[in-house]
RNA sequence: GGAGGAGUGUCCGAGUGGUUAAAGGAGACGGACUGUAAAUCCGUUCGCUAUGCGUACGCUGGUUCGAAUCCAGCCUCCUCCA
């Protein structure tokens, strides 16, 4: 079915978002007849969300904007019992506390891009969490009331248990039962808010299907699921981490210049798919930037940084960083918005190591790897290079606007200000 | 409870007594070429007050002039059987 009645599907699946739907037709049918409550499930793991998770802000970013009310729920109780999908060693148990505080600045991201409010009658977004529920869990009222509707055997059917069991790899019972919890929290949502819809990665398919089962055997109202297309770029790399960690979409875990470089860098083939997914700008305007070839895409691609960045952190802050970008790449200044790294005068004074000082920069985890990168040639100072490891920065090095411009690479800059 | 297998640097993975800070690969970073892209080529990739020193091959102890490599105990993980 590619004609869709409904603007969020249309909407969809024009910017590439679909990946699978669980009965298109049907719910295509009921986004249009009515406000539809859907809901996307996000684990606190961590202070922020960063780029990877951007996908999934943003269909329910569509989801509001074409008239229905979203659900961002925040995985409390299941960030407690540690999603093991991930299966690196047992990930270390998150305190409560932390859980509570990682919480707050999930929920400062999603304030971003959706518009939350009590009032429970219009499409203003709900911020819910599954630790209302399943903290108070009994195990045994839980396999009375929701075991008797999971059916294993088709649990055992779904790709993530049955590639594990075909290759006898071992499958922990609490991983068995994440899809069981998750299962369980659509038909909570389905009974608290009349939540119809779950979306979410290609990966969790099968775990949001098990939901949309489940519901069906507890009697609630029919429920859908909708699984987005898994994102890397196009040499491979998963959307959202670099080697310097995450792209965070928080301001205070990652610099909206730093967040507008990822943008800036993204790859040539990726430029049309990312202004799709990632900005709201109309289609006509990106398919003709996405004509655009050779050096000339660089155009689009600082349009998709602006324009995606503004998403997150604002215009006027997307556009201070694109004007520092500007300054620092086509003219060669040091911007004065660089990101600065502020040093005692007295220190400078007396002179600092530039091994150090490239250290407190955060550009190398030690002076043995500073020594490298100016054996490497890597680092100027006032966009002259230096060779010499040993060298003292001083006042002597201050340019005429009174701060040094210490550079690594070609693309890392940083103003050593006096303080 | 029984049998078998595994634990090595960011990750994967070789190494089964001595130039081993540990092959190879991936990733990452830097350089060249470009367009702040990709691809390609080159270099780097434990720390330090550095021709040296300190740490490092699951943990603890032992054998040895010398151990990631041998021995003992322990811990963790996996597979199969009960």
């Amino acid at each position: 079915m590619t004609t869709y009645k409904s603007d969020f599907l249309r909407v969809l699946h024009e910017r590439g978002f679909i990946h699978q739907i669980s009965d298109d037709t049907s719910l295509d049918a009921l986004l249009s007849k009515e406000v539809v409550t859907a809901y996307i499930g996000f684990d606190a793991t961590a202070a922020s969300l960063h780029a990877g998770s951007l996908v999934q802000i943003m269909l329910l970013y569509w989801f509001q904007k074409t008239g229905h009310r979203p659900i961002a729920l925040m995985g409390g109780g299941t960030t407690m019992v540690g999603d093991p999908s991930g299966k690196d060693e047992s990930r270390q148990m998150l305190t409560v506390d932390r859980i509570n505080e990682n919480k707050k600045g999930i929920k400062d991201v999603f304030s971003k891009f959706l518009t939350f409010g009590d009032d429970t009658n219009g499409n203003l977004a709900i911020m819910a969490d599954n630790a209302d529920w399943l903290l108070k869990l009994n195990y045994v009222d839980f396999l009375r009331d929701v075991g008797r509707h999971l059916s294993v055997n088709q649990m055992l059917a779904r790709d993530s248990v049955k590639l594990r069991l075909e290759r006898e790899q071992h499958l922990s019972f609490l991983e068995f039962n994440y899809m069981c919890l998750q299962a369980y929290d659509f038909t909570e949502l389905a009974n608290r808010y009349d939540c119809r819809l779950q979306m979410g990665g290609s990966d969790q398919w099968g775990n949001i299907v098990s939901g949309v089962d489940l519901g069906r055997r507890m009697g609630t109202a029919d429920l859908f699921a909708l699984t987005t297309p898994l994102l890397t770029t196009s040499s491979g790399a998963k959307m959202g981490k670099t080697a310097d960690g995450a792209i965070w979409l928080s301001e205070d875990l990652l610099p909206v210049y730093d967040y507008w470089q990822y943008w800036r860098n993204a790859e040539d083939a990726d430029v049309g798919r990312f202004m799709r997914l990632f900005t709201t700008l109309p289609l006509e305007e990106i398919a003709r930037y996405e004509a655009l070839e050779g050096a000339e895409l660089n155009e689009a691609k600082k349009v998709l940084a602006t324009a995606a960045t503004a998403m997150v952190h604002g215009v006027d802050a997307a556009e201070q960083a694109a004007e520092t970008a500007r300054k620092t790449f086509e003219e060669g200044q040091a911007a004065e918005t660089l990101p600065s790294v502020p040093v005692e005068r007295a220190d400078l004074e007396e002179g600092v190591g530039l091994l150090s000082l490239i250290v407190r920069a955060g550009l190398a985890n030690s002076n043995g790897e500073a020594r490298r990168h100016v054996k490497g040639g890597a680092i100027k100072l006032n966009d002259s290079a230096i060779s010499d490891e040993r060298m003292q920065v001083s006042l002597d090095q201050l340019n005429e606007d009174g701060v040094i411009k210490l550079s690594m690479g070609k693309k890392k800059h940083f103003l050593i200000t006096v303080q």
